[in-house]
DNA sequence: GTCACCTTCCC
DNA sequence: TGGGAAGGTGA
C-alpha cells in the first residue's frame, strides 16, 4: 500500500502550473493548501485540513472507475457516471486508473459552502460507508499515469451536467453544478484568465456531430400536450462544441445552413431554441466542451419552408449576430432544397472583444434516409488498363443502409496520389443503390505488367464523403489471357451484326440475330443435332416475343438452366466449338444481357440480374449468375454455387500442378498464368502466345472434366446411401419409407480468431452441399454452433471477414462468439460457444478451423464417444484418399424409442455431410434474398443427418468428433 | 392518371 | 425511437 501510495505523490509538482490533468495528490495538505493559495481560495473555517500524509487512507478509499461500485456509493442528487466505455473498458481501466477522488477516509472534510471553487458533492464510500466531499473536478487528479494527460472540462448542457473527460475517452460526469461553470460565478478564478492570456493561444473552435440524426416532422414531435423527444439512437450527443484559447464568457448561436452555409427551412427545436435558432450563454475557461443532445432537427412541411426562414431570421436580428442574411430569392421548390442533409452554422460570440468565431458542422444526414455510405459488393471489379472492355461494364451495390447521395463519383485511385473518375457520361445510377459505370484508363502506366489493384470507391460531391474503398484490378492490355484476340473477335462479331442488323429493333434482337450470325459461323463445328431447337427458331422466337422470354427467364431464375428459355440449350454441345469463339460468344451474350436490363427495369431488384455465360461439358454446366457466383448445374440439377474467384482459383491450381508435373525445374511464373475473375468463364483460350515455358494449359473444359468427375462420383454416393437408407429403413421400422432425406458434403471453414471484442474472423473458406430432396445439392457456407447449424448465403461464403462479438456466459463460463455476417445486410448474428461445442478449436491469433458441426439441437440420438461409436460400427473402409467416397455404417441406437425409425449412423472420410436446420432458426432478419436456400433446401419430415467423421491429420480438435447419423420420422 | 416521395401515424 | 405502413400531395 505504500508503495502504491508512492506513486500517487507528485513530490516535485510544480504548483504554480498546476492545471487540469497535472497531478495532485488530495492526501497532501501542503499540495492542497499551495493549490489552493494559488487560487487565491482558503480552506474554511472550521474545517480541518486534509489528512496527514502520514494517515493511511489509500488507496482502499478512493473511487476507482469501477462503475458499479461507484454508483453504489453516490448520494443523492449526485452521480458519477463513466461514459465512453463498456464493462470491458471499465474493467481494463480499473487496473490502470484510479483517481484520488477523495482525500480521505476519516470524513475530513471541506465544507464547500466557504469555498469558492469547491462544489457542494459528496460521495459516500460504498466500501466503508464513509461520506466524503470533494473539491471541484480541477482536483480530480489521477494517478498511475503520466502528468501530461489532458483533461477537458465539459457541460453537458441538456443535463444540467459537467464534468471531465480524460485522454483516455473516459469521463467523470458531475450533475447539477452547470451553474458552476456556465455561470458567472463559477469556479475558475481570475488566475487562470491570467494563465490563459500568458499562453496567448489562439481562440479555436470546434463543431462535432454524429452526422446523422433523424430530421422529424413536427407531427413527430407529439402534438398532445407531451411533447416528444428525441435523442440519437446511442445517446451520443447531437452535437458537442470545444472551444479552446478562451477564457470568459461567451455566447454560442447556432442554426441549420445547407451544404453551402445559406440558411435551410430545417430548423432546430429544443431547449435554448427560439424560432429555430439556438442560442446560450456560457463561460469558459481555456477549454470548454458544450454537449448538446436533446435538440432536434425539424423537417417543417413544405409549405411552411418560407415561414421557417422568416422566423429564424426575425430570431436572428434579436441578437448580435456576424451572420449577414441574403435574400438571395432562393427557389424553395420542394426538389430543389435537399431534405437529406444540413450544416449546423455554429457562431461562439466572446463577450470579452466581441469577436466571432463561426464555424460549420460536417454535414448532418437524415437518419431516415440510412446511415452509411458503402459499397456491398462490386462485380468485376477489373478492367484493363486502357479502360472497361465495351459491354464490360462495372457494377457496384450500395449496402442496404446506405444514404445515396445526390450526386456521387465513382473514382479509383491509389495511394501514391494517383486519382481518376469515371466518365460522368458512363456512369448510371438505378434505385439509388446500383451504380454501373465504365472503367476510365489506368493512366498512371499503360504498360504494366500483369495487374495493378487500385481502390475504387463512390464520391459524394456535395459533402466530400466517400465509401471505405474496395480493391480493382488493372491488367495488362497484353494478350496473355487472350483479352485482345477475343476483343478483335468480339469486334468482328458486333460489326457482322450491325450489318445485319437494320430491321432489327431492340436489343434482345439484335443479339439473337447476333448469335444465329455467331452459331451460323461455328454451325459446321456443330455435331449433336437432336438439340430442341434450332438456331434459326430461336432466333425468330426472340424476335417475336423478346421482352417476355427475357422477363420470364429473370423471373424463374430458381429454374437455373434458363438459357435453355432463350433457345440456348445448344450451348451444351459447346465443348465442341472453338473457345475463342465460345468466349466471343459468352460476351455477347453478356452484353446482350446487360442491354436487356433496360428491358426489365421493372424487375426492381437491383437489376444485377443477368443470365450471362454459361459453359457446358457432358452432363455439367457452370453459369454465371446475378450475384457474381457461378452455378454448377448437373444432369440439369444444380449443384451448388461456388464464387468466381474459387473457380479462377481451382483453374490456376489447376494449370500449376499440372505445369510442376511437367516442368519440375522451371520456376512457375504464376503472374502470367493467373486468372480473373472477370474472365473466369471466358478464360479457355490456352495460354499460347507467351508459351516460352510451354505450360500446360487447364482451361475450363478441363476443369469441367474434373468437375464431372466429381458429381459423378458424388451421384454414386448418392446412390449408394439411398439405397442403404431404403434397405435399412424398411428393415428397421418395417412402414418407414424414405421420401427425403438430407446428405451433404462438406469442406473445412477456416476461421482466423483474435481476441477480445469484435473479433474478425477471416472465412476463408466454405463450402457446404446441402442435398433437398429430389437430390439436387446447393453450395453455402455453413457455421457451427452448440444449438445447429447456421447457413450464410453463397455470397458471404467469400466474405472476407465475419465479425464475432465476445461475450462470456457467467451460467457455464462458456464463451459465446456472435458472428455477424457484414456482407449481408442483415442482422444475422450467430452464437457459438466454445467451451461446450467441439467443433472448433479457438487460439488467440491463430486461425481456427471449424471442421464438424455440432449436434442438431433435436438430435436426440448422439453417440457421444467416438471409440464406442467405432466399435459399433462395422466400418467399412473405402479409398481414404479420395474425397469423394463416402462410407457408412448402420448403428444400433441404444436410445432409439426416442424416434420411431431407429437412428441410423453414416461415416464418411474427408467429407462433411451435413443436414440443414433452417427450421430451427430464425431468419426473420434476413431479406428474402438470403434466404435462396430456405426455398430450396427444405428439411423432409423424415431425414438423415450424417455428421462426419475427419480423419486427424485433416483437423485440429479440442476433442473427438461426434459422427452421427439420424432419421427423424 | 400515375408514380414517386412526402407526411403522418403507430408499433 | 427507429422503422414500417398508409394515406396524401404534387410533378
Amino acid at each position: 500500500m505504500a508503495e502504491k501510495r508512492k506513486e500517487m505523490l507528485v513530490g516535485e509538482c510544480d504548483l504554480p502550473s498546476l492545471e487540469l490533468g497535472k497531478l495532485i495528490d488530495l492526501a497532501d495538505p501542503n499540495q492542497v493548501n499551495k493549490f489552493m493559495n494559488l487560487k487565491g481560495l482558503s480552506i474554511p473555517r472550521g474545517c480541518q485540513l486534509f489528512m496527514s500524509p502520514s494517515e493511511a487512507t489509500l488507496p482502499s478509499d478512493r473511487f476507482t472507475r469501477s462503475a458499479g461500485g461507484l454508483l453504489r456509493g453516490l448520494n443523492k442528487g449526485t452521480k458519477d457516471k463513466h461514459k465512453n466505455g463498456n464493462e470491458d473498458k471499465q474493467t481494463v481501466s480499473k487496473m490502470q486508473t484510479d483517481y484520488a477522488i477523495l482525500p480521505s477516509t476519516k470524513s475530513t472534510t471541506v465544507s464547500s459552502a466557504d469555498v469558492d471553487m469547491a462544489m457542494s458533492v459528496s460521495f459516500s464510500n460504498a466500501s466503508t460507508g464513509t461520506e466524503s466531499s470533494f473539491l471541484s473536478p480541477e482536483l480530480f487528479c489521477q494517478t498511475k499515469r503520466e502528468p501530461d494527460i489532458n483533461t477537458i472540462p465539459w457541460v453537458d448542457h441538456d443535463k444540467g451536467q459537467s464534468g471531465i473527460t480524460f485522454a483516455d475517452g473516459n469521463e467523470i460526469v458531475i450533475e447539477d453544478d452547470l451553474e458552476v461553470i456556465g455561470d458567472e460565478s463559477n469556479m475558475f478564478g481570475e488566475g487562470l484568465q491570467q494563465q490563459s492570456d500568458e499562453k496567448g493561444s489562439e481562440p479555436k473552435v470546434e463543431v462535432k456531430t454524429e452526422g446523422y440524426h433523424r430530421f422529424r416532422y413536427i407531427s413527430e414531435m407529439g402534438n398532445r400536450g407531451n411533447k416528444r423527444t428525441f435523442e440519437n439512437h446511442d445517446g451520443k450527443e447531437f452535437v458537442s462544441i470545444h472551444v479552446t484559447g478562451y477564457s470568459g464568457s461567451m455566447k454560442v448561436l447556432m442554426f441549420c445552413v445547407d451544404i453551402e452555409g445559406k440558411p435551410h427551412p430545417f430548423y432546430l427545436e429544443g431547449e435554448h431554441c427560439v424560432d429555430g435558432l439556438f442560442s446560450d450563454n456560457y463561460t469558459v475557461n481555456q477549454d470548454l466542451i458544450i454537449r448538446i443532445k436533446q435538440i432536434n432537427i425539424i423537417c417543417p412541411t413544405h409549405k411552411k419552408y418560407k415561414e421557417s426562414l422568416k422566423k429564424l431570421r426575425d430570431a436572428l436580428e434579436k441578437h448580435a449576430t456576424c451572420h449577414k442574411w441574403q435574400d438571395d430569392g432562393r427557389d424553395f421548390q420542394l426538389k430543389t432544397v435537399d431534405k437529406s442533409k444540413v450544416r449546423l452554422r455554429v457562431e461562439v460570440r466572446y463577450e470579452n472583444d466581441q469577436q466571432s468565431i463561426v464555424k460549420w458542422s460536417d454535414p448532418i444526414q437524415d437518419r431516415k434516409q440510412g446511415i452509411d455510405f458503402k459499397i456491398h459488393t462490386v462485380r468485376d471489379p477489373s478492367a484493363p488498363v486502357s479502360g472497361s472492355l465495351e459491354g464490360n461494364s462495372v457494377l457496384i451495390v450500395t449496402t442496404n443502409e446506405t444514404n445515396f447521395p445526390k450526386n456521387v463519383d465513382v473514382v479509383l485511385f491509389d495511394n501514391s496520389g494517383w486519382e481518376i473518375k469515371a466518365d460522368l457520361a458512363t456512369v448510371e445510377i438505378i434505385k439509388k443503390c446500383v451504380v454501373i459505370f465504365k472503367a476510365p484508363p489506368y493512366t498512371k502506366d499503360q504498360d504494366i505488367k500483369g495487374s495493378v489493384t487500385v481502390s475504387l470507391a463512390l464520391h459524394d460531391r456535395d459533402t466530400g464523403k466517400r465509401t471505405p474503398p474496395v480493391n480493382f484490378i488493372y491488367y495488362a492490355d497484353s494478350d496473355i489471357y487472350g483479352v485482345q484476340s477475343k476483343k478483335r473477335k468480339l469486334d468482328s462479331l458486333q460489326d457482322l451484326s450491325y450489318q445485319n442488323s437494320s430491321e432489327i429493333r431492340t436489343a434482345g434482337q439484335a443479339n439473337n440475330r447476333l448469335l444465329q450470325v455467331v452459331k451460323k459461323k461455328l454451325g459446321n463445328k456443330r455435331r449433336n443435332t437432336d438439340a430442341t431447337t434450332s438456331s434459326a427458331e430461336m432466333g425468330e422466337n426472340a424476335n417475336i416475343d423478346t421482352g417476355d422470354t427475357i422477363k420470364g427467364t429473370l423471373q424463374d431464375e430458381a429454374e437455373v438452366p434458363n438459357m435453355s428459355s432463350l433457345g440456348f440449350s445448344q450451348v451444351q454441345e459447346a465443348q465442341e466449338l472453338v473457345p475463342d469463339e465460345i468466349a466471343a460468344l459468352l460476351l455477347q451474350m453478356e452484353q446482350f444481357d446487360r442491354k436487356t436490363e433496360a428491358h426489365n427495369s421493372e424487375q426492381d431488384l437491383a437489376p444485377v440480374t443477368k443470365q450471362p455465360s454459361t459453359l457446358s461439358k457432358g452432363k455439367v454446366s457452370v453459369t454465371s449468375l446475378m450475384n457474381g457466383m457461378l452455378r454448377v448445374s448437373y444432369k440439369g440439377n444444380v449443384v451448388g454455387d461456388v464464387s468466381q474467384e474459387r473457380w479462377c482459383q481451382m483453374l490456376q491450381k489447376k494449370r500449376q500442378e499440372k505445369y510442376s508435373k511437367a516442368t519440375v525445374s522451371t520456376s512457375l511464373t504464376t503472374e502470367t498464368q493467373r486468372v480473373y475473375p472477370q474472365q473466369c468463364l471466358h478464360e479457355s483460350t490456352p495460354i499460347t502466345s507467351n508459351s516460352q515455358n510451354q505450360n500446360p494449359v487447364i482451361g475450363n473444359q478441363q476443369s469441367m472434366e474434373i468437375l464431372a468427375a466429381m458429381l459423378e462420383k458424388q451421384e454414386q454416393i448418392q446412390q449408394l446411401v439411398r439405397e442403404f437408407m431404403s434397405k435399412n429403413h424398411q428393415q428397421q421400422s418395417g412402414d418407414i419409407k424414405h421420401e427425403s432425406y438430407d446428405v451433404g458434403l462438406r469442406t473445412g471453414q477456416q476461421f482466423s480468431v483474435m481476441p477480445q471484442h469484435h473479433i474478425p474472423i477471416t472465412l476463408e473458406q466454405t463450402e457446404d452441399y446441402v442435398f433437398d430432396n429430389s437430390g439436387n445439392a446447393f453450395l453455402y457456407s455453413v457455421v457451427a454452433s452448440d444449438d445447429g447449424k447456421y447457413y450464410l448465403q453463397p455470397s458471404s461464403a467469400d466474405a472476407q471477414q465475419i465479425v464475432v462479438d465476445y461475450q462470456s456466459s457467467p451460467e457455464d463460463g462458456s464463451q459465446h462468439y456472435i458472428i455477424q455476417d457484414p456482407s449481408a445486410s442483415t442482422n444475422m448474428s450467430l452464437t457459438f460457444n466454445q467451451a461446450a461445442t467441439p467443433t472448433h478449436q479457438m487460439i488467440e491469433g491463430q486461425p481456427i478451423i471449424v471442421q464438424h458441426i455440432q449436434q442438431h439441437p433435436t438430435d436426440e440420438y448422439s453417440p457421444t464417444d467416438i471409440a464406442q461409436f467405432k466399435q459399433t460400427v462395422p466400418w467399412i473402409q473405402d479409398d481414404p484418399s479420395s474425397s469423394s467416397v463416402l462410407t457408412w455404417q448402420h448403428v444400433q441406437a441404444s436410445n432409439s424409442d426416442m424416434h420411431s425409425a431407429s437412428p441410423v449412423c453414416f461415416q464418411s472420410t474427408n467429407q462433411m455431410p451435413v443436414t440443414n436446420s433452417f427450421q430451427d432458426h430464425t431468419y426473420s432478419d434476413l431479406p428474402s434474398s438470403d434466404l435462396e436456400c430456405d426455398n430450396k433446401v427444405q428439411p423432409g419430415a423424415k431425414r438423415i443427418i450424417i455428421n462426419e467423421d475427419l480423419t486427424d491429420n485433416d483437423l485440429e480438435y479440442d476433442t473427438v468428433p461426434v459422427p452421427a447419423v439420424e432419421v427423424e420420422v
